[in-house]
DNA sequence: TCAATAGTGTCTATTAGACAGTATACA
DNA sequence: TGTATACTGTCTAATAGACACTATTGA
């Protein structure tokens, strides 16, 4: 390693010889490590309901259990925690460019029987149109499952359900001030069908003429010319998002279901 | 280990007697672990501008260089990421009971040259006369330094500008729509006080009756009765925050900043 | 023609923001 | 009495929400 003359300037990092040294003698076993896992809420409108996509476990600990999606980093491959999480999300889903954003992360002595572990956790949304694996099909290690209030019918492994529900309750709160739930909905949508998504999750009615004056000031919504959704009605125009992904922010003037006290 | 009758109901997490033997064999080493840190923004107001505590770092990597206050996590002495970063804050500035709310987690090969590693960020707020630590005295391992822009003028270590970055755009971004301002005041303070403290960090003029209003009517605020600040001119009345710590939520009708375009 | 849903218009209550006015302290 | 800041009132424009109306298709 050459040595580097002593009156140079001080290189920024990487580089000067104190620290190479350092890291060349460091060693990396010098502290505990807890355990470290990636685990994703994936959300996306089944039938009608908005479900989350589960896993049984094959292995311990608790082997048998219903769990949300996840696994261990994988330092020889993932550049980073996002990359694990966008890893894990195409082994379960085959889904290449969902919505993806991280929801909190997770570390306690007790939450995994083997270790001190710490997770974290990402809430991913599925648009209708990409979600392959049929809720109710006889798929032995992943299902769909219906969300109700803020968490799932089973019993689910590790904190997995303060999870869920933080990520229902995130998903909640963000669609009360983005367009974050077009991101459930195929590429192309009628304005009827997105206030019906936001429907569903709020689990509350929307004043329609409202909903589109604010879709319509947002700016993020462009009308497909020509292209309209037919039925034994009056057909409906058919919208797409023309936002960035992560721009939901700065939409409705006032919160879409703000109420009167 | 008493072994359990073959057909009794399988009990729950944790305890039968497969996931035991699983327990006691397992190999903790078996997943390459990446080093896994707190580190933490910690915000105040100081000489009426918003400030940040910086440490400048006394070891490899990065030695000399400023620093987000931060530390590995202790496994035997952490009960929880939460708990870590109370410690870590105790340890750098003895306020015992600050505002503190995790704002992301950071991880990738190349953010720490000693190894993979993850950080788990916090963000803090500490009411103004809490702050011990002089910005400009001749402490030479930490010191307050003002943000300007979302950022500070010494060359962050690791990818800390970026964490920095990210949690001065969070705390303006709560502020738009929370109360979480009050924090960085004390117990008692004037509507005017708490005002400034939002035209600071917002770095905009507010409408003092539209603030006011929404003050009231967010009922997170009771006046101290008969408790006045005075000065040359009429005795302000003082207030006092009555809402809980998180519960910022929920407060403005509308954003109180919200501007026309 | 009917049923069904798409889409628009009108009215009202609320409120943010602009701005000016009044109140009350100390000097 | 002057000055500084606290605090309140008034006006206007914007708009959410309620609700009713018109439009356009297939059956």
């Amino acid at each position: 390693m050459p040595s580097m003359p002593k009156n140079s300037p001080a290189p920024t990092h990487p580089g000067n010889d104190e620290e190479s040294t350092f890291l060349t003698t460091y060693d990396r076993e010098r502290y505990p490590k807890p355990l470290v896992m990636v685990d994703l809420v994936i959300f996306a409108l089944i039938e009608d309901a908005l479900q989350v996509l589960l896993i049984q476990r094959g292995e311990h600990p608790f082997k048998g259990r219903w769990a949300l999606p996840g696994g261990a980093l994988r330092l020889n491959q993932d550049r980073s925690l996002e990359d694990a999480a966008r890893r894990e999300l195409q082994e379960e889903t085959s889904v290449t460019s969902p919505y993806l954003e991280q929801l909190a992360t997770y570390g306690g002595p007790d939450r995994d029987p083997r270790d001190w572990s710490v997770t974290v956790a990402y809430f991913a949304l599925i648009p209708r149109d990409q979600v392959t694996l049929e809720a109710g099909t006889d798929a032995q290690d992943a299902r769909w499952e219906p969300v109700t209030g803020t968490g799932v019918e089973p019993d689910l492994a590790f904190d997995h359900a303060r999870i869920l529900a933080d990520g229902v309750n995130r998903l909640r709160a963000k669609l009360t001030y983005t367009a974050i739930g077009v991101h459930l909905l195929p590429e192309a949508f009628t304005l009827s069908e997105l206030q019906h998504t936001f429907e569903l999750i709020l689990q509350e009615k929307l004043d329609k003429s409202s909903f589109r004056q604010r879709v319509r000031q947002s700016g993020f919504f462009r009308p497909l010319a020509g292209r309209m959704r037919k039925g034994s009605n009056r057909p409906a125009q058919l919208y797409a998002f023309d936002g960035r992904r992560d721009e939901a922010h700065l939409f409705f003037p006032r919160s879409p279901v703000r109420k009167r006290d």
